[in-house]
DNA sequence: CGAACATTTCACCAGATGGTGAAGTGTTTG
DNA sequence: CAAACACTTCACCATCTGGTGAAATGTTCG
């Protein structure tokens, strides 16, 4: 049921997959470029980004001897919709609370 | 620096964890009744909740000899921040691509 | 073609994670 | 006080995860 959202999630639960996203965010990278900032193994960086990729995050290219990685923000969307609800609820909640201690407020 | 971050992503990159955030934002809860509609133990539970509880998404008090958890969406504050710093940096780049698309498009 | 380069695949390891049953803690209740 | 209840703590296990070095793959270039 909450299939999606887990992976997404887990994907993100990752800082070197953060910082990843987030440079992805200003430009399309390659695994090389995307490495450079870390101290971590080519193999590592391929994990990582495999991991974004299943996760629909990330989409890669072989460009000449190079791979270029590119950002699918499209793959948050779920994510975003799921925060939404949550805290469209939560703000209901809030509100009809407020309602209540207008109503019968007994100090705290 | 995505400490609080990746711990929040951590916290919600699971299935069971999700259904406890989901079901406590529509109200507070015991550990029983979160249990309830999951066939899981209760030292499992009191796990799942833990890990919430330490990303600080939810805290819990003891009311008689039940516990009571409460949601703490504040938490996701943090999350929505990221996400709409990203989405406004990939809106902004798809704008400036529009641009460049009107001045100087040669086809595919 | 052969060397250099960018990345992936493979085999492996240490530690984290999600789960369990059994025993322990704190709280009503007969 | 003792039994029942609602959890938590403990000890343990299987699996997943992030990491590695070594070897393989695909691509450019002399």
């Amino acid at each position: 049921m909450f299939d999606v959202l887990t992976t997404t999630f887990g994907a993100l639960a990752d800082p070197t997959r953060l910082a990843i996203v987030g440079r992805l965010s200003r430009g399309d990278a390659t695994m090389g470029e995307l490495a450079e900032p870390h101290r971590i193994t080519p193999p590592a960086m391929t994990k990582h980004v495999g991991v974004l990729v299943d996760a629909g995050l990330v989409s890669r290219r072989r460009v000449g001897r190079t791979v270029v990685c590119t950002l699918r923000p499209e793959a948050l969307s779920e994510m975003e919709r799921w925060l939404d609800d949550l805290t469209a609820y939560w703000n209901s909640t809030v509100d009809r609370l407020e309602e209540l201690l207008r109503g019968d407020h007994d100090g705290d």
